[in-house]
RNA sequence: GGUCCUGUGGUGCAGCCUGGAGUGCACGCCGCCCUGUCAAGGCGGAGGUCGCGGGUUCAAAUCCCGUCAGGACCGCCA
């Protein structure tokens, strides 16, 4: 027996787990019914199975069996007759003879049908979650996901980490995501919120002298919903003591490495490669701060070509050109027009187009909307600056620095998916996971309306310390340069996860604060339980969290995490199996002291 | 808050553009037949608030407006 722990006094082996080994055994197995081939009172042919696989069992009398109908069958593990063996199932070699059936409950017929070719309706889906549930896909997507776990955990611990957990109940904080909150029935009139991470804690499980504490955290953020996003998710969290940038980066690389030995095996897995750039660098060359680095078709700043352009068009602050090698031929008219749909959705003028023909002058050879506007030089230059030839496709945008790197980047990602340059969602070898640290993220994201810098990662993020002196001397506009000891993992150009060095020191922080025009007295009411722990010695440290939802749904070739939780909600945060979220009593309601909106109709 | 796509027997689709009887296909379900099938096969049958509301029209699944639900995206997600 292979599994000899799950053997169990209903049954002694899982369905998909006999093959020719177990030839002449007598085994029981127990499962749902998948399909029946029924030919008349003397032969009849069961599928069952569990989650392991489908065995075909030979059944020599008439059963009244409906699909999903749950049994135990006993009987003979037999090598099939010649001509009769199904290479498409595991067990395709077997089949279980001189079968005793034993019917351990019947089964209404499904609602939504258990077959994996077919495609059902979201809603329905999760309706029938528990149906869904029974699929091979989500349950080897959930199998991923727990080895996933498992290897972190494992990792975590051979590392030296400290597995800690950290409260659900906790205090609201004005600062990132909007909260979920719980009302007090002890307290009426005040609310816990839960976390939307466990950052204020695990930082102060350092100054706690935890030295290295991890966790697999839920954390919940009452955001609107996307095919990565769910109310609430999984990280692996972690923060650790007396430990610089590379140290954390070595640390969750490692920890990586061990999930994807788990799920890909070890040959594949020493393969994959960590790469590294600055925030700068992605910006620049993929117009993303997470770079889908599994293809090229970089952007090219052409701005200084067009400097005294004629073109009206071209006179921007910043043109970024990308070229779409043999794009002539792979590239429609129609689609370059939903391009340029696609490219003004996302906040462009719109997107100016070339193509390269064959012919030896540059400024000859360049055909599109625009090149009557162009001198011959800024066609030749054009066209050497992203090395392009016949039968490329020159794509350009002209606009702000920001949005012309931000556009072209979608647009860059959109043709990867478009033209296939990538293996899509499949992984069949190391090259198609592209894990990139993203480092040097500035510490401010933008100015508010008032000229505040407002930050990019939170407000305890250590600046990077040749730009500590910007946040008194920069100015508003100057601090924007400032760069922060903040790193973000991505892989496949997907985002999943994100950390920093913590400021220790109260006076690094002051100056955060001051830059922030945050007044004492503000920062004492807001954070002022944690501002004290810092002045009783806080050792330097810094952190990580990876969303394991995100990071299971790309080793499963998902698109969606939904594919990857066990019992997700809707893209409107509702569960369309057990109706959540719904209204309470209003006994339940005045004893927690919330007044709420009556009922509509 | 916004944009786009979708909603038709239990399920997945077609029909909608160009209005004319709830029309069609596949799966499932029920009944009968069938001793080597494996997405078994054959014959027969049942099953519908065309998401909901309003409008246009002699007539609406079809056109228009609104609304609800699902999905993708923008905003949002320190």
């Amino acid at each position: 027996m292979n599994n000899p722990n799950q053997a169990t006094n209903y049954r002694t082996h899982y369905c998909g787990e006999l093959s020719a080994e177990n030839i002449s055994n007598q085994v029981s197995v127990c499962g749902w019914v998948k399909r029946r081939r029924e030919h008349g009172e003397k032969l009849a042919f069961i599928d069952l199975y569990d989650h392991t696989g489908i065995i075909q069992c030979v059944v020599d009398e008439k059963l009244n069996l409906g699909g999903e109908f749950v049994l135990k069958i006993t009987g003979t593990v037999s090598e099939r007759p010649e001509g009769t063996v199904n290479p498409n199932i595991k067990t395709g070699d077997v089949e279980l003879t001189e079968c005793e059936v034993e019917i351990l409950n019947k089964a209404e017929p499904p609602p939504i049908p258990l077959d994996e070719r077919v495609e059902v309706d979201e809603n329905l889906r999760l309706r029938y979650r528990y149906l869904d549930l029974r699929k091979e896909k989500i349950q080897k997507n959930l199998r991923v996901r727990a080895k996933i776990n498992e290897a972190f955990r494992s990792s975590m611990s051979e590392q030296g980490f400290l597995e800690l957990e950290t409260p659900l109940l906790i205090v609201s904080t004005p600062e990132g995501a909007r909260d979920f909150v719980v009302p007090s029935r002890l307290h009426n009139g005040n609310f816990y919120a839960l976390p939307q991470s466990p950052q204020i804690f695990k930082q102060l499980a350092m100054v706690g002298g935890i030295d290295r504490y991890y966790q697999i955290a839920r954390c919940l953020r009452d955001e609107d919903l996307r095919a990565d996003r769910q109310f609430e998710f999984m990280q692996l969290d972690v923060e650790a003591s007396f430990v610089n940038q590379e140290d954390i980066i070595e640390i969750i690389t490692a920890a990586t490495k061990n999930a994807l030995c788990a799920v890909l095996g070890d040959e594949i897995s020493e393969a994959v490669e960590f790469s590294e750039m600055t925030y700068e660098t992605a910006m620049e060359n993929y117009g993303s701060d997470k770079p889908d680095t599994r293809f090229e078709m970089l952007l090219t700043d052409i701005t200084q070509i067009f400097e005294n352009t004629q073109a009206n068009v071209f006179k921007a602050e910043c043109l970024k050109a990308i070229n779409v090698l043999g794009g002539v031929d792979k590239i429609s008219r129609a689609q370059i027009d939903d391009l340029t749909d696609f490219s003004k959705k996302l906040g462009a003028k719109g997107l100016a187009w070339f193509k390269v023909g064959p012919k030896v002058d540059a400024a000859e050879s360049l055909d599109g909307p625009l090149t009557k506007f162009l001198s011959a030089d800024e066609m030749k230059a054009l066209v050497e600056s992203v090395s392009a030839s016949s039968g490329d496709l020159i794509l350009v945008i002209a606009d702000t620095h920001q949005v012309a790197n931000r556009v072209l980047g979608q647009i860059r990602v959109q043709l990867g998916t478009e033209l296939s340059l990538t293996s899509g969602n499949e992984i069949q070898s190391a090259e198609d996971l592209n894990f990139v640290w993203v480092t040097d993220f500035p510490l401010f994201e933008g100015l508010d309306e008032t000229g505040t810098p407002i930050c990019a990662h939170h407000l305890f993020t250590m600046p990077h310390e040749d730009d500590i002196d910007l946040l008194v001397t920069g100015g508003g506009e100057g601090m924007l340069k400032a760069r922060s000891l903040a790193y973000d993992l991505v892989l496949n150009g997907w985002e999943l996860g994100s950390g920093s060095i913590r400021i220790h020191k109260p006076d690094i922080q002051e100056r955060v604060f001051a830059a922030l025009g945050l007044s004492e007295e503000e920062t004492k009411k807001r954070f002022g339980y944690f501002l004290d722990a810092y002045k009783f010695g806080a050792p330097p440290h810094g952190g990580f969290a990876l969303g394991i939802d995100r990071f299971t749904a790309l080793l499963s070739g998902e698109e969606n995490i939904r594919e990857v939780i066990a019992f997700p909600k809707t893209q409107t945060g509702q569960d369309p199996m057990t109706g959540a979220p719904n209204r309470i009593s209003d006994i339940h309601l005045k004893e927690l002291g919330v007044q709420v909106p009556p009922e509509e109709k």
